[in-house]
DNA sequence: GTGCAACCTCAAGATAACTTGAGGTCAAAT
DNA sequence: ATTTGACCTCAAGTTATCTTGAGGTTGCAC
């Protein structure tokens, strides 16, 4: 019975965490920075990592890819289980929840979508009268950027 | 008969174009500076816009919201005519090109979700079985980002 | 035990997309 | 005529996400 051991075969060097996932070794120790990653050291100062970081890297290129920023990822990853190797169904849990980002994001998309198309009927494309835009605007909402529109 | 006449008084002043698009007046300066979009003067030194400016800075505002950056922006209202102010034909057209855009990105998104949903199965998540991930990985592309996973 | 690729830190640079600030001008109402 | 808010330029700052470089150390293979 070969259950999950760490022993220190395991642990893997930056470099070839850095292959195995694609990043760069910088963004990998960047991200290291950040909190989004740990790793253990050797006696000599140099990272080691444990096998299930290259999912948690794989995470974060997969949130990326749906737009969330570092900070956001960040928040998810930290319901991950602390102190321990996420198990299948920690892994599963973050999934679904990512699930739901993308059919949220899917759902935005068709809303603009439908949106344009009756938008290309008029050409429009107006503020003030396409319905791509609220039609109760007008005001600032009080953040930094854009104020309306497709929010 | 009032005709779409464009007549000193239908010359915006940059204030205004800030208000009915809800950008920012430095936005709009920031946007004229890399070209997206051009301005009159008055004998002040003032900017001066025209109406079909707000739609201009609309189309940029959207194709924001789809991830365009500013540079890729720029090229798709280079195909607007020239010297003239574009006719409601002129934006069907770049509009039609936006909606092909959405579509592709609600692709790439189903596309990501199926695989998705085969990894909740598995748990995995790793780059090495994963179908979220290419088969035939393991090099480099050329680029600088990552270098596989979802593209 | 030596060589050399892979590792380390820390500071600075890169890019995108803007904002902020200083210092000054314009124009419309009173 | 004066005031005042909107406008001007230009330089520098900001946030996010990394990369690059300098200068130095480690660790594995021979």
């Amino acid at each position: 019975m070969k259950g999950p051991s760490v022993d220190k075969n395991d642990l893997l060097p930056i470099g070839e965490l850095a292959r195995r996932t694609g990043l760069a070794v910088s963004a990998i120790r960047f991200y290291e920075d950040k909190g989004l990653i740990q790793a253990f050291r050797t006696m000599g100062n140099q990272r080691r990592f444990l096998r299930s970081d290259i999912r948690r890297l794989s995470f974060i290129l997969i949130a990326q890819k749906l737009g969330l920023g570092l900070a956001e990822i960040e928040s998810e990853l930290s319901k991950l289980p602390q102190g321990r190797t996420p198990t299948l169904a920690d892994w599963q849990k973050i999934s679904r929840s990512m699930r739901k980002a993308i059919d949220q994001k899917i759902a935005l998309l068709s809303l603009t979508r439908r949106k344009l198309d009756e938008c290309i009927g008029c050409g429009c494309l107006s503020l003030e009268r396409c319905r791509l835009y609220n039609r109760d605007d007008r005001a600032g909402t009080g953040g930094t950027g854009p104020r309306f529109v497709l929010d």
